[in-house]
DNA sequence: GATGAATGAGCGTTCATTCAT
DNA sequence: TATGAATGAACGCTCATTCAT
C-alpha cells in the first residue's frame, strides 16, 4: 500500500485526463475502460474517476475541451498575424503541422474521439468539428471576396482542408516517425494551387 | 414467441451482414452489439448470429469485404477506361460520389469501422486502408512519369485524396441531403489544380 | 450436399451412441456437446439426435446400458465358469483387463460418465455401480462362508476392488500404452493375498 | 435490493473458493456454474467472481491449491514420524480416513474435479495426481528394498491404494453416514497383506 | 426419417457506477 | 478526498431443443 496523495480538485482532474488522452491514443476509444484509464493514473480505483467526473461523456468531453483549447491557444497568434487569407491558410497548415510534431498523442485521441461521436451523446463534439469547419468556411469567403481566392464552393474547400489535416493525423498515429515536414510543405502547396487564382 | 421465419444460410448470411450495416451506420461501431445487430435484423436472439459467424470480428470482416468488393466493382471499369492519369483521377472523383449516393449506409459503416480498427484486431482492415493508399500513389508517380502532374511528394497527395473523399462521406452522414454534385464538381477541380502543371 | 443415408431407427440409434462413446472418450463429458456428437458421426445436424433420443440424459443412458451389458456378456460366461469364489474373482480381473483392451474408449467414456453421474439426473448409473458393489460383496461373502476368504468387511473389500478397477482404467485413458499384462497379474495376486486366509 | 456487505479482498477470496467447494460438492464440477457459486456465496451478480479471479479454472485451482495443501499438512506430520514403510501406510490411510471424516465436502469437490480435469485445461490438476502417485510408489520402492515388503510392480500397487481412497470417497459422497472406523481398520489391513512378506 | 435453420436460456466476462468507510 | 468492494446491466457466445420442410 502506498501513500495517500490528495490533490486538489483541479489537479486530479488534470491527471485523469491526461491519464484518458494517454488510453484512448494507445488503445483507441472504445477499450478505453475507466480501469485501464485508472492504471495509467496510477489510481487504485476507478470510483475516483466517476466522483471527478459526471460520467464517461464528462471526461471525455474535457479531453477535448482541453486539446481543442491548447490547440487554439497555439495556432490563433500565428494566425491572427496574417494579413491575407492566403497566409492564414499557409500559417493554418505550418500551425497544424507544429502541433502534431510536440502533441501527437492527444491529437490522436481527439480525432479517436470525433470519429466515435454520435449525435445522441458527445453532441457538443460534432459541434466544434462544424464550428471547425465554419471557420475555414469564412477564411475561404474573406479570401474570394478579397480577390486572393478564385471560384469555389467554401464549405467544399473547408472539408477537404479539414480532412487532410485528419488523414494526415492518421497517418502519423500508424506511422510515428513521418517526415512532418514533407506533409507540411506540399500540404501548403497543394492548397495554395486549389485555392488561389491562377 | 412469433412465427418462425427460415432462410438459407447464404440469405441469412446476407441478411444479418445488411442489419450490421444499418445498425453500426445508425449507432457507431461502439454501440453496435449482436443485440441492436439482430433486433434489426428480426431475430430473437443473437445465438443466430453466433451460429453464422465465428465471431464479431468475423462478422465486421464481412461487412469490409461486402462494400470493398461492391464499390470496387462499381469504380474499377469506370477508371480502367481512362487513358491518362488526370482522367482517372476525375473518373474516381465521379465514381466515389455517385457510388456514395446509392450507398450512403455501407459506406458510412464501413468508415466508421476504419476509423475503429486497430493494429490488434481486424489489421486487414488497415490494410486495406494502406493498399488503397499506395494505389492513389502509383497513380500520381505514374502521371508524373507522363509528364501529366507536377512535382509532388506522391503520398502526402495521397493522403490529401483519400481524407478529402472519407471527409465528404462524414458529412454525408451528419447531413445526408448534401449536395453531392457540387462536391464533385469542386473535388474534381480542386484536385485538377493541385496536381497538374500550371 | 452428400447423399441422404437413411438408416433403421436401430441403427442410427446405434451409430450415434457409437459417436458419443467416441466423443466422450475423447473430450470428456463436460465437452461432449451434441454438436460435437453429430460432427463425429457424420450427422449434418444435432436435430437428429434429439429426433432419436429423448434428450441427452437418454443418450447418456444408453451408452451406459450399451457398453454395461457388452461388458457383462463378455465377463458373466467366464466367470459362471469358476466354481470358487476365489477362482471368481481371479477370473474377473483377467476378464476386465482383456475387455479394456479391446474396448479402451467405450470403457473410459463409460468411467467418465460415471464419475459425473449425480442422484438428480443419471440416477440409474449411480444404481448400476451400486448393484455392481452388491455383486462384489455377495461374492465376499459366498467366499467367507465357503471358508476360501478370511474375515472382513464385504462392502470394503469390494470397494477397494471395483475401485482399483476404475483406477487401472484411469491410468489406461493417461497412459494408453500401459502394460496391461503386468497389472493383471499384479492385481490378481495383490486380492488374493487381500483376501484369502494367510 | 439488499444491504450491502464489505469484505476483504482475502476475504471475498475464501469465501468465494467455500461456496465453489459447496457448489461443486453438491451439484458436481460440471454443473457448478459461476451463478449458482454466487448465490451460495450470497454475492448478488456473478461479476464479482470474475473480479476476484481470473476465470473459472483459476477458481478452480485456488479450490485445489486449498484443500491439496491442507490436506498436505495434516498428514505430512504423521506419515514423516513413521520409520518404517509399512508404518507410514498404515498411517497414511488413518490420516486420510480422519481427514476425510472433517473435511467431507471439499473433498469431494476435489475428487470431482480431478476426475474430470484434463490435458488442456487444469492440467496441473492431472499431474498432482500423477505426483501424488509417484510418492507411493517411492514408498512401496523403499519398503521392498527395507525388506519390509515382498515384490510387486510398486506402480500396480501405487494405483490400487489410491484408487481404493478415492473409491472411498465416492462412498463418502453417496453415503455421508458411512462407518468410516471399518473401512480405515479393512483398508490397512488389506493393503498390509498385500504388500508384506507372508 | 432426415435436414438445417431458429430458438431461448444460460454461460463467463467486462463495464461504469455506487457507496460505506 | 480517496479507497476499493460491490452492484447490475450488457456483452459475445454455446448449448440442447424445436420445427417446418
Amino acid at each position: 500500500m502506498q501513500a495517500r496523495r490528495t490533490l486538489t480538485e483541479e489537479a486530479r482532474r488534470a491527471q485523469i485526463v491526461a491519464a484518458a488522452i494517454e488510453t484512448i491514443a494507445e488503445l483507441g476509444y472504445a477499450r478505453a475502460s475507466f480501469t485501464q484509464i485508472a492504471k495509467r493514473a496510477g489510481l487504485s480505483s476507478t470510483g475516483l474517476i466517476s466522483y471527478h467526473f459526471a460520467g464517461k461523456d464528462d471526461l471525455v468531453r474535457q479531453v477535448v475541451t482541453d486539446v481543442l483549447s491548447e490547440f487554439a491557444a497555439f495556432v490563433r497568434p500565428l494566425v491572427d498575424a496574417e494579413t491575407t487569407a492566403a497566409g492564414v491558410l499557409r500559417v493554418w497548415w505550418q500551425a497544424n503541422v507544429a502541433f502534431m510534431r510536440d502533441h501527437r498523442r492527444p491529437l490522436i485521441a481527439l480525432l479517436d474521439i470525433m470519429s466515435n461521436a454520435r449525435a445522441g451523446d458527445l453532441g457538443e463534439v460534432s459541434d466544434s468539428y462544424e464550428s471547425d469547419l465554419a471557420a475555414l468556411e469564412q477564411l475561404f469567403r474573406e479570401g474570394q471576396a478579397a480577390g486572393e481566392f478564385r471560384a469555389f464552393d467554401s464549405r467544399v474547400m473547408a472539408v477537404a482542408v479539414r480532412s487532410a489535416r485528419d488523414g494526415l493525423l492518421r497517418q502519423l498515429a500508424a506511422h510515428p516517425d513521418l517526415d512532418l515536414d514533407t506533409y507540411a510543405r506540399d500540404l501548403v502547396v497543394l492548397f495554395d494551387l486549389a485555392t488561389t487564382r491562377g
